[in-house]
RNA sequence: GGAAAGGUAGCUCAGCUGGUUAGAGCACGGCACUCAUAAUGCCGGGGUCGAGGGUUCGAUUCCCUCCCUUUCCA
């Protein structure tokens, strides 16, 4: 009996560009569709554009635009690198759509009308300059218990220390660099705390990781409060029904987006909106998202879906983040890396596969080792899993393009048929790495198949043609079921083996039946190695930032949560007040002594000094000054109180100042004019 | 501050409910082969399983403490 499966993957926010952790989970989401289609499953699957809220609508006026033109510019953008990892969405849609106004109101009404809804003023700051209510993120200033300077509305990153923007010293907003003034408002909120029970009924088979469970157990014992659903114009998003000038908070709309994004599907293939998501449906529905977004999904999300008569999903399955080459994905350090930046140089495949090969079921970050990556890539997808095509085919081709009529080794054959079910279910369970394992594991032993027995050897004897080709019967019929099992990852390159053998890839259980007599085509290539040097330019040089802390932030969520804009900060950062230019200690120090870094091709061991004292710094500069003796008894700046970093080779106490692109390699180092003395403060 | 996850060979990672000499891939050394995209096969070197206590006949695996890394906190 098929099953009818629906599913999503998070809803990218329309304010940035799609990055290498949005990606990861796509491709996630990606696989465990296509594996579902391939076991005959009716499988959906829809995503679509976060559109609202007030990060896009300070971006759209930053960038001169409407709110609808920056949406539609970067949903542009968003479908297209989705569509070069070969992510294949059904359906994308948009929060900003028909759809989706029409169901949150509906929701809306339905939760208003049941008593879930209440309203309360609330005191929040408002920039009167701006003329607009500022979410807490917006507003900055001194944390009222540790002093720290420069801290946000709602937390300090310094003490850790949770607050109302209120109690902030001397704040400012972040949009005029004005002090705000305190505002009465009325606000509607939801009131979560009514669905604990239901909550904790449904995350018994929701919540299927202990990660996540825990997580969950500690809200709980909090108390689930009110949910503000809220927000004063002017707001990008749907305004409230009757109450004008209220406008839904994107985190409202944001996973209503999912049904809107379907209904727009059922429209386009006629199919049964309530079939998935009526109140009693009988279809699976999953959400796959990140860990920074649990709570909106295990909790507000099943809540509103049922305080609203609908059905809720069958379960939300949550992955950690993205790191690159063990460090979290920052533009300081080089390791950003955009969706588009990577298929500008790299096929998709690889990457997926990559993916694969780590993926698993638990809430575990995952990294991206760049030299790792080749070496997986190289090894498993070339050297070893297309090789078995490679090496066969030519003795094919020559004994006349088709297979013999039988395997001269069926229980080596039967045996590797036979873990279809462990590595679906493996697949099922997204523990794609324990799978991929499993499917090298064969590889190699398909490869070893080949090697003991020689079809080289004996193509020299020409009465042995036979032999040769049952062989290569049998080496073709293993590279097949191999396929069959990487499928879900590699859509591209099944297809092409598809067309190389004269069948298709796309039903899980077609391996039951080996290929016997069967023509098979000329062999091409079906991957290309991956060059270490292309590789390498995913990243950017690491600079002298890159030895120093960067802070806290968020390396693959929008946290639109907050109403911040998360995004990595842009070429050119915003405006920073004199306050904030004054916090760092800048110097002149003298070059005393600089070394090569015996493990690394990137840094250079500086001695500066100080005038006052000797600092001991790690700098990125090494493939600009590939010669350091030349730069003892250079003057250069340099931050004085830099937070010192400890890494691998030492800690680095400050950091030089150097000048260079965003994507280029050159490096360039700041010095003062002639007559400056260490120490001296630079202003 | 509260909480979670992780710390296993140079690198990336497996090791289920404690039990013979701790595994894989890559990298490294040697040999073989030459069909294959310098691919493949065989053999080998390499780990006091973060540190210190405890429970046990026996702990990488259980308990406690500590250190380090990462992450989450409406």
């Amino acid at each position: 009996m098929p099953r009818k499966i629906l599913v999503t993957s998070a809803l990218p926010y329309a304010n940035g560009a799609l990055h290498l952790g949005h990606i990861i989970e796509a491709v996630q989401t990606d696989i465990w569709v296509r594996f579902q289609r391939m076991q005959g499953h009716d499988c959906l699957y829809v995503c679509a554009e976060d559109c609202h809220g007030t990060p896009v609508m300070i971006k759209a006026q930053a960038e001169g635009m409407t709110p609808e033109e920056l949406i539609r510019k970067v949903a542009a953008e968003h479908v297209s690198d989705y569509q070069g990892f070969l992510i294949g969405h059904d359906h994308f849609h948009s929060t900003h759509s028909p759809e989706n106004q029409a169901i949150t109101e509906k929701l809306y009404l339905a939760l208003k009308a049941k008593g879930h809804i209440t309203t309360r003023s609330v005191r929040q700051a408002y920039d009167e300059q701006a003329g607009m209510f500022l979410p807490d993120r917006y507003v900055k200033g001194e944390c009222p218990v540790c002093h720290t300077a420069d801290q946000y509305g709602d937390s300090c990153e310094n003490c850790g220390s949770t607050y109302t923007p209120d109690k902030l010293i001397n704040p400012q907003s972040t949009i005029s660099q004005t002090a705000p003034v305190w505002r009465e408002s009325e606000h509607y909120f939801f009131k979560l705390g009514e669905f604990t029970d239901v909550l904790r009924t449904w995350l018994e088979g929701g919540a299927r990781q202990a990660e996540v469970r825990a997580k969950l157990a500690e809200w709980f014992d909090a108390g689930l409060q009110d949910w503000d659903i809220s927000r004063d114009a002017p707001y990008f998003g749907f305004e409230i029904p009757g109450a004008p000038g209220k406008y839904f908070y994107v985190w409202f709309d944001a996973p209503i987006g999912y049904l809107g994004s379907f209904q727009a599907l059922c429209d386009k293939r006629g199919l049964d909106y309530d079939e998935y998501l009526g109140a009693d449906s009988k279809t699976e529905l999953y959400h796959f998202i990140g860990k920074d977004i649990s709570y909106f999904h295990n909790l507000f999300w099943p809540a509103v879906l049922h305080g609203s008569g609908c059905r809720k999903p069958t379960a939300v399955f949550v992955h950690g983040f993205l790191t690159v080459n063990g460090v979290k994905m920052s533009k300081t350090r080089g390791t950003f890396i955009t969706a588009s930046k990577y298929l500008s140089l790299l096929p998709a495949e690889p990457l997926r596969f990559y993916f694969a090969t780590k993926l698993n079921s638990a809430v575990e970050d995952i990294d991206l080792s760049l030299d790792d990556f080749v070496a997986r890539v190289n090894s498993d997808i070339v050297g070893k899993l297309v090789n078995i095509a490679s090496r066969c085919a030519g003795f094919v081709a020559r004994g006349g393009g088709r297979l013999a009529t039988q395997l001269p080794d069926p229980k080596l054959y039967e045996e590797f048929a036979a873990l279809r079910g462990t590595i679906g279910e493996l697949y099922d369970a997204r523990d794609y790495s324990a799978a991929l394992r499993g499917i090298m594991g064969l590889a190699d032993r398909a490869n070893q198949y080949v090697d003991t027995h020689k079809p080289w050897a004996l193509a020299k004897d020409p009465a042995k043609g036979a032999e040769v080709l049952a062989v290569c019967t049998q080496g073709i019929n293993l590279f097949r079921v191999l396929m069959s099992y990487l499928a879900p990852v590699l859509p591209q390159m099944a297809e092409k083996a598809g067309k190389f053998l004269n069948i298709s890839f796309a039903a899980w259980n077609s391996v039951d039946t080996p290929l016997f007599d069967h023509p098979i085509n000329a062999y091409e290539p079906l991957a290309t190695r991956l060059d270490p040097k292309v590789v390498a330019q995913l990243v950017d040089p690491v600079t002298p930032a890159a030895a120093a802390p960067v802070p806290r932030k968020n390396a693959t969520s929008e946290k639109k949560g907050k109403d911040v804009n998360a995004t990595a900060p842009a070429t050119t950062p915003g405006n920073v007040g004199i306050n904030d230019f004054a916090r760092l200690d800048l110097r002149v120090a003298t070059v005393l002594d600089a070394a090569f870094v015996e493990g690394s091709d990137k840094l250079l061991q500086l001695t500066l000094d100080l005038g006052t004292e000797q600092r001991n710094v790690f700098s990125g500069i090494r493939s600009a000054y590939g010669d350091p003796a030349k730069l003892i008894g250079r003057q250069v700046v340099m931050i004085a109180n830099l937070e010192p970093r400890k890494m691998r080779f030492g800690v680095s106490q400050g950091m030089v100042l150097c000048a260079s692109r965003d994507d280029g390699p050159e490096v360039f180092l700041l010095s003062p004019d002639a007559g400056a003395q260490p120490g001296m403060k630079v202003t």
